[in-house]
DNA sequence: AGCTGTGATACTCGGCAGGTATCACCGCGG
DNA sequence: CCGCGGTGATACCTGCCGAGTATCACAGCT
């Protein structure tokens, strides 16, 4: 009587993110009255109104906020859990958790430190196998999550490290990135103010979980094409400097004063037992 | 089809802790036939042999072990979800996720801290009711992942903060307590040589999750009996030095010179979005 | 061999999740 | 003022599946 089923938690969610019964029985392929049914059934139970049916559409109320956001929690780690045993299905003496591991880092990032982690991974003895799996920006936390990673590469203050354990590996400066032919780059240093507002060069946006930050600037959904808008001299953005290692001739890298420093983590879930894991931790740290 | 039921999982773990269906449906209140039943399905759905079974008990699988660990998990994060949207049940408008904060302590510890932080919070404009929650040594963390509680308070090392949002609040020396009469009450300082086999004065054993350390000292499980046993000059023990508030006449408190440092951290679920546990983490690290 | 304790199977029953059809209610435009 | 479209709720039925009882199959004892 105090617990809910995972079917309850998906339903109310959808319910939650659509807040309109039809379409979020459409999302879960079911029929609209079963739905209507379910929530009503998990209000009872918990003893909690959880929507406010306003004739015309519902709003969610205080406590079906906070159900919204702890249930998702709630089922990316059934996620994870369902995730995580079916990839431990073949190890099959107990002890260890499963054979190998899928490491999650943003796509075209951390390339030399990566390369180095894999190379000494690779020599340990014992070594599990490493998928490596590149996500899109800030992405590696949700799947970390839900389980489709065990492990990430972060860089903060960009990703937050809340909820997972996580060691520091590196810490570096970061660079502004302008079209080579551009006057600022002719420049030995900048300021955050120096690149603010340069009308010709606005600052690209990322889109960070599917939404995009207010500005002006050109909307960039990866790094090949970000650095092709910077090449054709439309857009400038600020990197770790680690990423001179992926820039063209038509770009160049100015040192940044006053940008905060970024620091390299490798993360994982808290409640992890897995050897080769730890292993590669370990090894992470060593480098 | 990529997902699990509560339910199943409950009863997953239910097994997976006994290593018996039998016991494990008497303590699920079912019978034995449909909770094999329900693990067989569990094991067919999730493609992976979870158990293996001997004709005389079963034991775990590689596979079976991740789900209990990543199982229980996600159990208490639904837990978790539960406790919270109930408690959120009285507030109504939307953006605040309740209206008061249970938070953890150990019981008996930290009474100094405690008093200041809930002073000031107090003072606070719009402050939240603070439940105080005495628990168990250790037993926070577990509080605050199923839920039962929003905020702790922790010592590391003796707590582990793998898993939270975290703060350090303040750094102490530790002192070892010691029976008034003992003549090792009238040392200036001790290392943790001089107190690891004194014969007359074993250290104390305390449980953490219900399993006592092994060792010559008395089984304790609170702080009153701790204290009564060394005021009979039965046993000793290793306190952060703040524990000095509570100590009796019959009590000495000797410095150690190579303990650990103490750090108390106030810490809560990575994902908590709620307003009132943010004022008071800030309120905590003015202090 | 017989006993005991293990988990699996066979079969039945009841509840509940799900579907279809419909209602009750509101807001809107003619 | 009266349909009309769109909302969520209700009524009613059906079929699946979870749970119970009884029993089996098997291994290790004595």
């Amino acid at each position: 009587m105090d617990t809910v089923e995972t079917r309850e938690l998906r339903y109310f969610i959808a319910v939650a993110d659509e807040l309109h019964f039809g379409r979020a029985a459409e999302r879960l392929g079911i029929a609209q009255p079963p739905l209507s049914r379910a929530i009503q059934q998990l209000e009872r139970r918990l003893g909690v109104a959880l929507l406010h049916r306003n004739r015309r559409g519902v709003s969610l109320t205080g406590a079906g906020e906070v159900l919204r956001q702890e249930g998702r929690a709630a089922l990316d780690a059934t996620a994870a859990a369902v995730r995580r045993t079916r990839r431990a299905g073949g190890a099959d003496g107990p002890g260890d958790t499963g054979d190998h591991l899928v490491l999650a880092v943003k796509a075209g990032a951390f390339h030399e430190l990566l390369n180095k982690l894999l190379d000494a991974y690779a020599n340990e003895p014992g070594a599990a196998r490493i998928d490596v799996l590149p996500s899109g920006t800030c992405e590696q936390e949700g799947m970390l999550r839900d389980g489709r990673a065990d492990v990430a590469l972060m860089h903060t203050p960009f990703n937050t490290l809340a909820g997972f354990d996580s060691v520091a590996l590196m810490t570096e400066e970061q660079v502004a990135i302008v079209p080579a032919r551009h006057p600022l780059a002719t420049r030995r240093t900048l300021s955050l103010a120096d690149i603010a507002d340069v009308p010709d060069l606005p600052l690209a946006r990322w889109s960070s979980n599917g939404v995009f930050p207010p500005g002006p600037g050109p909307e960039v959904h990866d790094q090949t094409q970000l650095a092709q808008l910077i090449a054709l001299g439309r857009t400038m953005t600020v990197f770790p400097e680690s990423a001179r290692t992926w820039l063209w001739h038509e770009h160049a890298a100015v040192p940044l004063t006053d940008a905060p420093k970024v620091t390299t983590h490798i993360a994982w879930p808290a409640h992890s037992r897995s050897r080769a894991l730890a292993e590669l931790v370990r090894t992470a740290s060593r480098l």
